[in-house]
RNA sequence: GCUGGAAUCGUCUAGUGGCAAUGACAAGAGACUGUAAAUCUCUCGGCUUCGGCCUUCGUAGGUUCGAGUCCUACUUCCAGCA
């Protein structure tokens, strides 16, 4: 993998390059579409193409059971996620589903069909899916997430909303006991899928990483909470590090497995402390086995949005400046633009297509909540180059869709919003290379939030 | 015309003597950042100095300390018989 620098800012930090993978290139900055299972929801190859989507991110720890066959198809950039057969939409409730076998792939939802007429009509409403069945494969440039955010979200972070602000008590499923625990081997879980106990340490999630084949991997790394305390941030980052030195050694013995180069980043833990961030920042930067260093190095954490910036300077002060970064799971236009600032090449986040199916739209004049948009025969966002936008989809009758009790049209709304909310984000990154080019990053960004921010 | 049955908060619905009244949908507000998320939380008769107060279960009476619940009449609807 090579990644070429073109320009940087004048504070040293921002900049804009190209990655070159073996499935292609990432112009930076730039943001990559979370398909965890292998394919962005509701979205097809060809609609994330279309929207200038470069790359995608998906997830080895819920791919871990399909990594044989990935490796198979020749890596996930060849992979068709979806097939005919799979046992969706479900007959029986989530409780009583049977466990899932390492040859079926799924998407989880509540969805219960009532009967079999229903079933029957579900599927066809799926199938009408863009990303329908069976799935093309992305044939792009790939990322893979470790599984380390699941430790969180699993353990520590269950049934909690991974926030930026303070903790709410909003909960997605009534709090049971964490799902996940922590070793300094790994990290053992029940899937919450199939009840199954399950492990993934270092070298598992590796060998994972190795057979789906993504252009780019993660270390396996410890994310900590917002509510942790320091102590407990200098043991998991320290973990963390040892994890990723065995990550390192691990994937170096895989990483051609499948015929082209695989690449290793390190992530960067450390809470909210600049002693621990610059630390942990020189340590991974400096960390070689057999002469081999990380390929590029991942921002980590659960972050306050007024204290980003200030932590990413503290890591890319530290870091090589040749290498590149990626901000994990971070894309609100005021985190996008602050991280690309002080120095992320590429960004991920599974927010612009969640919040889309929730009913929040981004325009340039700020979000949107569609529900209060019934009567409207304006498009989502005026100023829009979006597929949705473009082809004349009112507010009205998207919120007409979005509301409406037929699977069918839910999903094509969920298709259309979706593809809405990730044309914006992709195309601020667009915009933040050309003025970081035209050396007019900081009055684009001025301009950008002023309008995105104080108009409702 | 007779005999049964039914009328509840936008809709459907629970409720058989202590009820401002169940649940679902709809509606409204909010949340969501490396996806246990087509999810979750809150509101949903009116007013409130948050302790309550007022008005509500087709209409009008009645029994009762107390009635959506029991009784009588009426109105409307449904079913069966004519």
């Amino acid at each position: 993998m090579e990644f070429v620098i073109e320009k940087v800012l004048p504070n040293g930090l921002g900049r804009v390059g190209v990655i070159k993978t073996a499935h292609g290139e990432i112009k930076t900055p730039a943001f990559m579409a979370v398909g965890t299972r292998g394919y962005v929801r509701f979205i097809s190859a060809d609609d994330l193409h279309e929207l200038g989507a470069q790359a995608m991110l998906s997830n080895g720890y819920h791919l871990r059971r399909q990594a044989a066959k990935i490796a198979k198809a020749g890596g996930l950039a060849e992979w068709k996620p979806l097939s005919f057969d799979q046992p969706f939409p479900f007959t029986e409730p989530a409780a009583s589903r049977p466990v899932v076998t390492g040859e079926t792939c799924f998407d989880r939802s509540p969805l219960v069909a009532k009967s079999s007429e229903e079933r029957e009509s579900l599927f066809k409403a799926y199938e009408l899916r863009p990303d329908g069945l069976p799935a093309k494969s992305w044939q792009g440039p790939t990322l893979t997430d470790s599984g380390g955010f699941q430790v969180m979200s699993l353990g520590s972070g269950l049934g909690k909303v991974v926030s930026m602000e303070k903790e709410r008590h909003v909960t997605n499923t009534a709090h049971k006991e964490r799902l996940a625990h922590v070793s300094e081997d790994g990290v053992s879980f029940i899937d919450p899928f199939d009840g199954e106990p399950d492990f993934i340490g270092p070298e598992e999630s590796m060998q994972i990483q190795c057979q789906i084949g993504a252009d780019i991997h993660m270390a396996f790394d410890e994310l900590t909470s917002l509510a942790d305390t320091y102590e407990y941030n200098i043991e998991a980052m320290q973990r963390t590090e040892r994890w990723a030195e065995r990550s390192l050694r691990e994937h170096l013995k895989h990483r051609d497995d499948l015929g082209y180069r695989q690449n290793l980043y390190g992530i960067l833990q450390g809470g909210r402390w600049e002693d621990l961030r610059r630390q942990t920042a020189q340590n991974l930067a400096k960390m070689r086995v057999d002469g081999a260093g990380f390929d590029g190095f991942g921002l980590g954490g659960a972050f306050l949005k007024e204290d980003l910036g200030e932590i990413l300077r503290w890591c890319n002060e530290e870091l090589p400046i040749e290498k590149p970064r990626h901000l994990l799971g971070l894309s609100h236009p005021d985190d996008i633009l602050i991280g690309a600032e002080m120095g992320a090449d590429t960004f991920d986040c599974v927010a612009p297509m969640r919040e889309a199916r929730h009913g929040k739209i981004y325009t340039r004049n700020g979000n949107i909540n569609l529900r209060k948009f019934a009567d409207t025969g304006e498009t989502l966002d005026q100023s829009c180059d979006c597929t949705t936008c473009k082809a004349g989809w009112t507010r009205g009758s998207l919120r007409a869709m979005w509301r409406s009790g037929d699977a069918e049209k839910k999903a094509k709304y969920y298709n259309l919003a979706s593809i809405h909310n990730l044309r914006f984000i992709v195309r601020l990154t667009e915009e933040i290379r050309k003025a970081m080019l035209g050396d007019y990053f900081d009055e684009y960004r001025r301009e950008f939030l002023a309008k995105y921010y104080t108009e409702a």
